[in-house]
DNA sequence: CATGAATGAGAGTTCATTCAT
DNA sequence: AATGAATGAACTCTCATTCAT
């Protein structure tokens, strides 16, 4: 998830390896307080209890130890603890596993995915980073989409690559707007359990590829 | 779109409104050019050959002028120029040029639209105005499919107004992707034509909610 | 009071002496309400109700209006109307009639005394008419001071001017005490009578001088 | 004198305290030469010879580092050391000596009584200020002249309070009008000796309290 | 005489980054 | 490896004053 360009070598020293910890879950504390504009590299080593000028003992700017920070999810994202479904599983269990996975996961992570998208907005090397893990997202779909429809499951007139682009970006953005977006109170639209997220999301998802329904 | 409450009494005099518009249109500009953060105000005086207390005379700060700018976007964003279509047309038909319109519209705002997604993702106010904007898609598209289900056409089972926030996010989403986004060349999801577009996005809308499909 | 170096000819028209005169009244308003410092020319022609350029029209800043305003109380302050009091009165019964004058006079003008005491510990010019004005009451003092001594009533001992100097001093410091300074609640001195003040003011002077006592 | 409640700690470290203590030594030379309102921070950082950056360091802006400042030169104004006097003493002595000690301390530190008084008519926080210290001087000396009277010796028709009052602002007038007011060459009042200045305070007061006199 | 838009110099303030200790 | 004082460039915003209309 995190571009390793962005990352330099561990420190070598226990302590050296102490500070260094500090500092990134001092940064994602003051993150997500803050967000990642407002946020200040004062606040950042007053959090871990540490002076100014040992930050760039560890660290060039707030973009690397930013980087370090997405790092720290990196693995919880990119490969939500998904409960093991059989490949021969019904196609909609799987989707739905997925899906309960992927929401699971983005609602663990919700600040820091609300943090990402700020700063790919303003930075390009965190929009490409963000572009790279979505891709890889879309690709994995795109690859599972390809199969239903190899097994005549799917609707076989959907290019899977733009399928998967449109469908993947579809629960992402459920993800953001339910997990991140502050439920404007009153107005807006009207809020759903983890339940109904999941069930809904799976089944337009199903639809959207015309996989057999038994309902 | 635009939150009219940051928004002031237009200037009375001739020159006034000559002055104030020729900062919105530098505004545009520049916040195109450099990006919202990156911009400051003098370029935008300077842009628009004025002082930089002449800015002060129309606008509160950074903030102000890019709702005004905002606002010179919004008819256009919020009601694309829609081909007529006849309500009992072929439901289909109705979504596509729904679809087709939204991405003319995505695409000839889309430096505004990249803009916006910034500027929402760091001011609360801006947040706001896009959740609105956002919420006015959902809910319009909720009532067709509403109207679908009562026809019998549409997927009984889905709750009308998730479902349209879920396909509508899809769709903007995708205009996000195709026209804001830079195609990252080599790595990344294939290009897809306008026409490629609009047809994915469509026949995704229209199996996700089961409408009948003649092919 | 006003320095009338500081003020020009006065308009010839009769819309020119309105507006002129609107001005200094409005001035007066916004430097009683917002203090010197703190008002802006424009807060003054918008009370005024005239455009930013008139003002200079008839003024060249907002010292010279704040003489123009200083002016229109000059003749209150300068001699205030004392009741007659014959000159072989009771020398305190002139004395009490003479600060229950001033203080009336300082009570009337308290807000535009403030102001001056703001404006003479910032600007030269108003710290120069604010001693003369000073001087012209220390002066008179000095000679009703070096009369009583002839007259044989007063002490022979104090020099009329320097006395005349430090009472003149205690009236005026009295007078803005009581009438310029907020009372601080809770702390400070208790708040006194306009009777008392006059009382205390007049039995001190009396003392100070030694002027024979009927009680 | 000055309000703690406007300082901050001191800085630790010997460097740190070196750098604050030549920023408010500069900012005393600053503001002695240009006065409070015309004195720009860079002026003080120039003549400490230290960046801009570094001033908010210790200070927060203009008014924390003139109350540091006033700091300096509170111990002295407070409490001017004043010769040992007899309680038993003749009490003309006793406030001879008083305002001999008054009128040194105000002419040591006459600058910055100027400047105390430019900006205690500008800033409430120091208008405060101004009046706590003399507010502790009124009641000191109301003490004073009330124990005079239960000796018999004062005027028991005075208030004392009131008298406390009037007659320490006289004193604290003439300290102004002496140390501070530029004496306007030509025309005012004509300059007297220091020592007549305490002979004539003296003998006012006395004479005001009606002291026996022994002369 | 009146208007009010335009001017532009100048001040305060922030904060990432450095470096002597 | 850690400190934290010092730096200084950069930006925003104000408002008295002018002048074409």
């Amino acid at each position: 998830m995190a571009d390793t360009s962005l990352l330099r070598d561990l420190p070598t020293t226990g302590r050296g390896l102490r500070t260094r910890s500090a500092l990134v879950s001092a940064a994602r504390t003051v993150f997500e307080r803050d967000g990642y504009l407002d946020s200040r590299l004062i606040d950042i080593t007053k959090e871990a209890q540490c002076s100014a000028g040992t930050f760039y003992t560890y660290f060039a700017g707030k973009d690397e130890i930013f980087a370090a920070v997405l790092e720290t999810a990196q693995e919880d994202m990119m490969h939500p603890g998904m409960p093991h479904v059989e490949a021969d599983d019904d196609p909609i269990a799987v989707i739905e596993a997925s899906n309960r996975a992927y929401f699971a996961a983005y609602q663990r992570n919700a600040k820091l995915m609300g943090l990402l998208e700020q700063v790919a907005n303003i930075d390009p090397q965190f929009r490409r980073l963000r572009q790279r893990r979505a891709d890889a997202f879309v690709r994995r779909n795109a690859r599972s989409i390809a199969t239903l429809q190899d097994r005549g499951l799917a609707d076989a007139k959907l290019d899977p690559l733009l399928a998967s682009l449109a469908l993947s970006g579809m629960i992402s953005r459920l993800g953001f707007a339910y997990f991140v977006t502050e439920p404007n109170v009153g107005e807006g639209v009207q809020p759903a359990s983890f339940d109904d997220l999941v069930s809904i999301a799976t089944r337009l998802w199903a639809n959207a590829l015309r996989l057999p329904m038994h309902d």
